[in-house]
DNA sequence: CGTAAGATGAAG
DNA sequence: TTCATCTTACGG
């Protein structure tokens, strides 16, 4: 997979279309990848910004590296290390579009709403079963996968916008997501 | 409809 | 004290 091989931007783009598949005990469960958001290392709003640390660590891993973290004391959020090794940069999965799994995703979320089933980073998280147990795995060697488009997306217009939820590098466009698509977490 | 606030834990 | 969120409660 060339996908990893881009700069941060450029793969928070080209991540739209993917899949990403959790193969759990419970079952698999999958969707499109609709939204996404980088977070780069001269960025103030990154958590990889000043230094390296424990909970950060995996942002430094190899590109694909999974970066999960705690927000708000009750949610967590899903990243893909991407760049070099060293280097703090990554991509924020912020919506899915469900694909497979669907009766599972309704049971993990207690909602039958389909709509509300992964649009938003700690709604998938909840809905695709991921953990923090998963930090520090892999997209190509672990059971949270990234996978190539079932369809071309080439030609499908993509938003580009800032980014949600920060206080710090709000003016900065590095929010990306499928135009007309109604499964992203903003109206 | 809309907006506002509360939950809750880890890092700095 | 801040924080890359979500849900519920309440007013119109």
């Amino acid at each position: 997979m060339d996908l990893l091989t881009s700069d941060t931007l450029t793969i928070a783009k080209n991540l739209l279309g993917y899949r990403l598949v959790h193969e759990s005990d419970e079952g698999i469960t999958a969707g499109i990848i609709v939204e996404t958001e980088a977070y780069l290392q001269d960025d103030p709003a990154c958590h990889a910004y000043r230094k390296k640390s424990v909970r950060n660590a995996p942002m430094f891993g190899v590109a694909g590296t999974i970066y999960v973290y705690q927000i708000y004391g009750i949610y967590y959020c899903v990243n893909i290390a991407t760049n070099q090794k060293d280097v703090g940069e990554a991509v924020l999965i912020r919506a899915l579009e469900p694909i497979e799994g669907i009766d599972l995703m309704e049971r993990r979320r207690k909602s039958n709403v389909l709509k509300n089933l992964c649009s938003g980073p700690g709604k998938l998280v909840q809905a695709m079963g991921i953990h923090k147990g998963m930090n520090d795995w892999h997209i190509l060697k672990d059971d949270l996968k990234i996978l190539p488009p079932l369809s071309d997306y080439s030609q499908h217009p993509i938003v580009t916008t800032t980014r949600i939820g920060i206080t710090q590098g709000v003016e900065l466009p590095y929010r990306f997501y499928f135009e007309g698509n109604t499964f992203i977490s903003k109206k």
